[in-house]
RNA sequence: CGGGGCGUAGCGCAGCCUGGUAGCGCGGCGGUUUUGGGAACCGUAGGUCGUAGGUUCGAAUCCUAUCGCCCCGACCA
């Protein structure tokens, strides 16, 4: 993309009601215009990294063998009058009439409605395990929205249901599950720790919420620094083997980590005292077993092997989309703008002409940004008639992890600059040296690299 | 919903107390000189002062109502 015939109304100034490092950034950097409280429009660049978020989580879920789809945003208040929720959500479920006067709902989770579906076309156990998920966006009527995209009230998340004919297959979902979760969030370039967590108003026996550590977290948690030494890496999981799976899980919960909603300072104090850290965290996600609690309550049942009609054991997992372009940012960030990890941003690399209209400048940045292109990147070309100072502050505050930075007295030499936004670190080195050394960078980011799904598979409806 | 605050040009703000017909910085547009970390100068466009009523010869300014937004709290992906 070349930075003149983009749409990047980046702002030099701090709008007054930002208050939070990513709700800041956000707006400086033309990510995000406010449409009402807790409601944003995503402008070019924020709808970019928005994208590139929803694309991992796709590929995670999927690599996991769940099933894609989409389900509405509006829905009948019918549904929710079964399940009983239509008057337990109380206040934060936005409710509408048609003009039929029908009781219609903006959707704040989907439970009822997959339930719905999957009553009405599964009925054995050899349908099962079945997991189907969307990404969505979602309403709660919060009662004070803040925080920018972190606390709206219309936020992106995807949601996924779990069905199982017993408990045991249930909770191999739900470990199967943290551990895409753990995969999702590595990729995205960001520590989210799983932690023990209260249910709320899903309802649950068993639950995990996945939090990222960021002074300006709203949770305050407890954990054993044992915990953040973990890393998925690039382990082969075979989401089929239920004790691979439980071996991570295991690994992942024996750690302390929880948050101050379930925090027990008794065990606490077992973990060895210099272990022990206590911190904020920034909840990305969540995952729920809840058993029968809605199969029950709206008749979702299948025949199991011995002929008996059950109810279906389910499970939920959240991932919130939107909330995450917050949460990375909150995590990674300094005083002159975002640093994105390579897995989420918004453009490979930025490409800067210090003298546009330099004849050799010009023609450098041209076949950088051509050579760049050929091979599947996408690289930012700030050809505007701007002077260096202002194009290197757009691009630190924007915060691309890579930046070729191209001039006159470098091309004497035959050189361009290579710049890391992380370490602040500048390299000189030919043209085509900087190309091959973004390339290298994000081989591992590829979109190929993690299209393959599972190779064995166990759910009769994957492709 | 309780407490606090704010709505004046695209953004950040002053003016309001003590009414007299709107200003500053940044940004935009045109031009000249510049050009390796947010340049200088000249020119120029842009606002029914959130909205509605009231008081007054006269309201951004005083009064009333209303809408919106932000912050703290309870609540929450």
């Amino acid at each position: 993309m070349r930075l003149s015939r983009y749409f990047l109304p980046v702002l030099k100034e701090t709008p007054s009601e930002a208050q939070i490092v990513s709700h800041r950034y956000m707006l400086r950097a033309g990510m995000i215009k406010q449409a009402a409280a807790g409601i944003y429009s995503w402008l070019p660049l924020g709808f970019r990294v928005l994208k590139n978020i929803e694309r991992i989580v796709h590929e995670e879920q999927q690599r996991a063998g769940h099933i894609p789809m989409l389900m509405p945003t509006l829905q009948s208040a019918d549904l929710w009058r079964e399940s009983g929720r239509y008057d337990d959500y109380g206040e934060e479920m936005l409710r509408i009439t048609d003009r039929h006067g029908r009781d219609m709902l903006y959707g704040p989770t989907n439970e009822e409605l997959i339930t719905d579906i999957f009553r009405s076309h599964v009925g054995s156990y050899k349908d099962l395990p079945l997991t189907l998920y969307h990404i969505q966006w979602k309403f709660r009527d919060e009662i004070r929205p803040r925080f920018g995209v972190m606390r709206g009230r219309e936020f992106y998340m995807k949601d996924g249901y779990n069905f199982d004919v017993d408990q045991a297959s249930a909770i191999h979902a739900y470990n199967r599950h943290m551990v895409s979760y753990l995969r999702t969030y590595e990729r995205m370039g960001l520590q989210a720790i799983p932690m023990r967590a209260d249910s709320g108003p899903i309802g649950g026996e068993d639950t995990h919420e996945f939090l990222v550590l960021a002074d300006t977290g709203e949770s305050e948690v407890f954990y054993d620094s044992a915990i953040t030494d973990l890393k998925m890496g690039d382990r082969a999981v075979d989401y089929d083997n239920w004790d691979d799976c439980a071996a991570i899980v295991r690994e992942w919960t024996a750690p302390y980590a929880r948050t101050d909603e379930t925090h027990d300072a008794a065990v606490f104090a077992e973990v060895p005292q210099e272990r022990q850290r206590r911190s904020r965290g920034i909840e990305v996600g969540q995952i729920f077993y809840f058993g029968t609690k809605y199969s029950e309550a709206m008749g979702a049942r299948v025949v199991n092997d011995k002929g008996e009609r059950v109810p279906v054991h389910m499970g939920s997992h959240g991932i919130g989309v939107s909330r995450l372009v917050g949460a990375i940012i909150e995590a990674s960030h300094d005083d002159k703008g975002i640093i994105w990890p390579e897995g989420v941003t918004p453009f490979h690399c930025g490409i800067v002409n210090l003298r546009q209209g330099d004849e050799a400048a010009d023609a450098a940045c041209e076949a950088l940004y051509a050579s760049l292109k050929a091979l599947g990147l996408e690289p930012l070309y700030d050809d505007r008639d701007e002077r260096a100072g202002g194009k290197f502050a757009t691009m630190d505050l924007i915060g691309l992890p890579w930046r070729i930075t191209v001039g006159p007295r470098g091309l004497k030499n035959g050189v361009v600059e290579l710049t890391s936004r992380r370490s602040g670190v500048s390299e000189e080195m030919t043209p085509e040296m900087a190309v091959e050394r973004i390339a290298e960078v994000y081989a591992h980011h590829h979109r190929a690299a993690h299209a393959q799904p599972m190779p064995q598979r166990a759910f009769h409806t994957w492709i």
